[in-house]
DNA sequence: TTCCAGGTTGGAATGTCGTTCCAGAGTGTC
DNA sequence: GACACTCTGGAACGACATTCCAACCTGGAA
């Protein structure tokens, strides 16, 4: 332990696996998913690619890496509290306002239900892939490539619990966890992409602009061929992006509830 | 036009946008995501990237039209008929047995719910999907990154008008529908990320092998941490993916029945 | 028939990327 | 003081998307 403390004066820092991944973190935050390279990492970190490739096998691992943690990061809030927290991140991007979930910081809840649990740790997931756009083809790369690493299981459990406690008979837990968990990643991952290209692509037009755009494109299209598309322009201008995430968790819920009924509805 | 019939003689056939735009289908779905190379392109072609970059802007453009075709495609076909037909395609992969959808093939329906209409949507994307599994990244990036194209609202469009049929006020048009098709999409895109790793990782592994390991691993997990997750690795073994993701769907629908209660329930 | 303008082609060249290789520096041990 | 080990960073490689350009083909004008 003495020698360790030598070792790292060699360098101002010494590089390790986690100063790597932090790195890679905040590069993938900051310029996007195309901006994590290899070069742009040796600059950072004021070193050459065969150090970084000594601690990380590839990139794919490296990405990898970078998912875990923010999601090991997020999960863990999400479960402490009731998640809203979650929200004031770091860049605080993308979210903001009408956060009708649980409750009031500082105050103790009453034990809340596990609809409110649900939510919560949905919140602190969207949250998340919309503080970090780069999560959401990470995440769904991830939940595949290795189910058997640590993140999708982390999520489903987390999931998973709230699911059991709400009387859904044993034999539609695998189904009713597997539903929650796609609308939640499918949701939050086109969430996050809306944030990504609304923030790319002309620059110094902000979020409203370009909703503002997409609403009059939907609203010009052929009467004929889109009516439906047409109707709804309007709706889409105003809406809040976590209070629709929300309604569409509710609405899984609400079917949730009345698929496997049970006592209070 | 006359003149046109004579151009085509030159070669056995004429490089053409449509013919690039099947080739790199062709390429994406035999050889994934990362197999559409100029490279590869250009041998398929015989041809050179000039003439490639003559037809398409550049990668991400081609990429756009390859997914525009596939689901223009897929969401047709789907309208048309109870849309199980649309499974058995040119590759044939992925998708097999436990058909529990709309109906027989050949016999006429009687008039469809607007469930069953969404169901067979909802399956017609889903089979795509799974016959073109790199349609999932494209898709969430296409439906954000372009809104204003001919994907998004030829999706939405497909969905919402059933939703507007089953007597959903007008209010909640826009939240309904969106919370459907990120379901779809969602589920749809984790289970093509399945299917692509299962291919993909051990040569020679069929599915069934693949989930057996990861069912396998999930019931190794800690007990304290994991109870949950552990508890459903039987459950996952068995489980028919397109019967799930049907289930996922009845879900959503069924939430929908719930919260904006009328009549025949 | 000859010639030309412009649409079309494919090969060569460019710059960036992930990754590998390797000579050597730093550190603890005999 | 010499050895073995971990760790470093610069140089080099092949693959990629993309650009450039000399040549090609084709329909119409001369």
């Amino acid at each position: 332990m003495a020698t360790r403390t030598r070792r790292s004066q060699r360098r101002t820092e010494a590089l390790s696996r986690e100063r790597i991944v932090e790195a890679a973190v905040e590069l993938l935050d900051t310029a996007g998913e195309s901006g994590l390279t290899f070069r742009a990492l040796t600059e950072r970190l004021a070193t050459g690619p065969g150090a970084i490739y000594w601690h990380v096998a590839n990139k794919d691992e490296l990405l990898g890496a970078a998912t875990d943690a923010v999601i090991a990061a997020a999960v863990t809030v999400g479960t402490v509290a009731g998640t809203v927290g979650a929200a004031t991140g770091t860049v605080g991007a993308a979210t903001e306002g009408s956060r009708p979930a649980t409750g009031e910081p500082g105050t103790t809840e009453p034990p809340a239900s596990p609809q409110d649990d649900i939510r919560g740790v949905a919140l602190g997931l969207f949250d998340a892939i919309a503080r970090h756009p780069w999560l959401a083809t990470q995440l769904a790369a991830q939940l595949s490539r290795s189910p058997w690493g640590t993140v999708t299981p982390r999520i489903f459990e987390s999931i998973g619990r709230r699911v059991r406690a709400l009387d859904v008979p044993e034999s539609s837990w695998f189904t009713v966890t597997s539903a929650l968990v796609h609308y939640i990643l499918g949701a939050a991952g086109q969430n996050a992409a809306n944030n990504a290209s609304a923030r790319s692509l002309p620059p110094g037009v902000d979020r409203d602009r370009f909703i503002d755009t997409v609403s009059r494109a939907w609203g010009e299209l052929d009467p004929d061929e889109y009516p439906f598309t047409r109707a709804v322009a309007d709706q889409m201008r105003g809406h809040d992006d976590r209070e629709q995430f929300l309604a569409g968790v509710d609405l899984v819920l609400a079917g949730i509830t009345a698929t496997h009924h049970h006592g209070q509805e």
